[in-house]
DNA sequence: CTCAAAGTGTACTGATCGGTACCCTTTTGC
DNA sequence: GCAAAAGGGTACCGATCAGTACACTTTGAG
């Protein structure tokens, strides 16, 4: 079977991570939720700091890829793509699992600054600044690198209050307002249309 | 000596949570590092977790009156006390013990939406949406309201991203492009000026 | 001065933390 | 068929977790 235990780990562990936090889970929850052995896991990964690492990598694949994919569906233009972003995040604070940004909620458990986990957090976040930096400026846009941090500030905004407005503690409808703020900050860009 | 114990804790426990952050700080940590006997907090508080809500009110408090002073500070406008958000955020951002919005690290880590700490959390957020309201309506906003929690939108998303930037993993001045951001949607409201 | 309230110091509980030791079983490549 | 790799089970390590017990000292109001 090659189907790797290693992956298979990584990939459980995720789950119970995001679910539970990072402090929060301990090696033993991890063995009974995952059903790896503990002698497994420290086989595969020194620490539970490698294996966290080894998480957010993941992570930042599926969701990047996920995103990236989806905006693409919704929409086949630059300027199109860059409001289905808020599309895409509507469609992800409503599935039942939803349960916030896996780097924001890193970065603010792992909070030194030169903290790997916390670096990482960020690097996910240059990425996908730099992509849709490319959008941006597929689109024409004046300044595709100040549009696409903004964009993004819009996101980061939208994810912590979805989780906030989760419990209906918070009004309003974080994606909605987001975009329609896009919108605005996208027409004062792109004349045109 | 009036000045009580009580009170002296919960703003020194403020300090060591907010650097520390919540499940990592341990009560004997708080012992050394507030100087307060663990006799006497498990007086004060029947629980950690009542002691978090108390640091949480505290938080509360000194955030919400340092910001509304500020903005005031900055401008006597309504318009201007909107875009002035951005500017105390700047400052807030720059100060070398700044480590993020405590509320939103307080959710990431109790995520349960019954949880009265992610309930609290969830309260700070509203009860500055609906100042922020009655700013955006006294400066004559269409949608007052809407306004306000796309302010409150690009504010989030600024904190989250200085977070990030601060160790320099993140390209931008996130206060500076919620600001020019805010400016946009500001004027796509008020049209006048 | 006195007495109660407030605070201290410290040793302890059982549970859990991250991580290791040791030995056994299963799977896989050759 | 056989060795090596991969995975499992379990008991354990010292440290720390939240919280308690109990005897002590300080402080302030009447």
């Amino acid at each position: 079977m090659r189907p790797n235990k290693r992956d298979e780990l990584v990939r459980k562990a995720l789950d119970v991570f995001y679910r539970n936090g990072f402090h929060a889970t301990g090696m033993d929850k991890l063995v009974s939720e995952t059903g790896v052995s503990k002698t497994s896991m420290y086989k595969h990964f020194r620490t539970k700091e490698d294996l966290i690492l080894a998480v957010l990598r993941l992570r930042d694949e599926n969701f990047r890829h996920w995103l990236y994919r989806r905006i693409e569906e919704l929409s086949d233009t630059p300027k199109g793509q860059m409001l289905a972003l808020f599309d895409a995040l509507s469609e992800w604070f409503t599935k039942p699992e939803f349960r916030g940004c896996m780097f924001i909620k890193a970065s603010a458990e792992f909070q030194e600054i030169n903290h790997p986990i916390h670096a990482q957090s960020a690097a996910h976040k240059q990425i996908l600044q730099d992509h849709f930096s490319e959008i941006a400026e597929a689109a024409g846009a004046n300044d595709p690198r100040l549009l696409a941090r903004q964009l993004l500030l819009l996101k980061e905004g939208a994810i912590v209050s979805a989780v906030l407005a989760r419990g209906g503690g918070l009004a309003g409808d974080p994606a909605a307002d987001a975009k329609e703020a896009a919108r605005g900050l996208i027409d004062l860009q792109i004349p045109s249309t």
